[in-house]
DNA sequence: GATCATATTGAGAATGATTCTTGTTCGCAA
DNA sequence: TTGCGAACAAGAATCATTCTCAATATGATC
């Protein structure tokens, strides 16, 4: 029973560069979908932002994407496993890579203003979290998937900007 | 540093019954604001449902408060502190009584009918956490106010349509 | 390399949740 | 009571997201 939801042998097993575009072509191949070009663009704004970000960020930085398209490709590469979206609750939601192209983590997420920036725990911690979490899943019938562990506080620029 | 977000040193300090009505006016009266019928029934269904509750939701079981109040309100009640917003990605954002008017705890959230329950971790490990997160977010120049920790998975009932 | 079948694109329309507006009503204090 | 600002609620307005569909790109096959 309660059997952990990550795995945390990876040492340095992250896909980059090239490497990781075919990662990401073989998931949508095997679905029957392709990585045309503004996919590509979508997943090369995530893999150089090197933090979460939201649709518009994505669209203002890469005026050659259609919000339609955007929207819908963002959902696409969602469903196909190669994206996470991340509800922090501001008026929009963030996309980062997904799992096997990112190592497990967390986040700082600003009360203030949305930003959104990457955190590590040591692996001890994390397999003690999975333990406690799954089992508390299973004991209320739940069938757990992953988890999701978030700091919320300020940001060091909205740190400053509230201490005036 | 890194001081720890929340203090386990709760035992059965929660306000129940009349109390927690108490509790709430007083917050908003400090605030210069009325607790009103209508925020009541808000408050009310929230600690019937016993678990987080969408808009829609509330709304279709008080058919007394009119949408464009609830939305007004709960804003308001959350901006006094005395409940909680959960984004979890759904179509709809999620309430609960916040944490002076109920312990502090996490959630399971169904991937697929966005249900949401309550979990609780003992005192050890949601002080580990807290500690570990702290210093994280003070390292990366955060200041930390809270943190949030949710299983993601089906539900039992999902869990069984699944696996059909 | 030409052809074909289909996946994909993107502009704009449609949708729908949330927010705003405004005349009316309520709550509290004098 | 009366008076005044807070709060309400119906409907209009907003605006992010989804949908539609004709045009285009893609990759397989010949
Ligand atoms: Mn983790
Ligand atoms: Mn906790
Ligand atoms: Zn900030
Ligand atoms: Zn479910």
């Amino acid at each position: 029973m309660s059997t952990p939801l990550h795995r945390h042998t990876h040492s340095d097993e992250v896909a980059t560069g090239e490497e990781l575009h075919d990662l990401v072509a073989k998931r949508l191949t095997e679905r029957g979908q392709r990585y045309t070009s503004g996919r590509r663009r979508l997943i090369e704004a995530l893999v150089e932002a090197e933090h979460p970000m939201t649709l518009p960020a994505i669209v203002a930085g890469s005026p050659d994407v259609a919000p339609s398209s955007a929207y819908r490709n963002l959902d696409l590469l969602e469903s196909a496993g190669v994206i996470r979206r991340i509800s922090s609750g501001g008026d929009h939601a963030h996309f980062e890579l997904a799992e096997p192209l990112l190592h497990h983590h967390h986040h700082l997420i600003c009360v203030d203003c949305g930003t959104i920036v990457d955190i590590h725990l040591d692996d001890e911690l994390e397999d003690l979290v999975d333990e406690r979490l799954s089992k508390a899943a299973v004991d209320a019938g739940f069938t757990p998937i992953s988890h999701s562990l978030d700091v919320h506080g300020r940001c060091p620029t909205c740190t400053k900007a509230a201490s005036v």
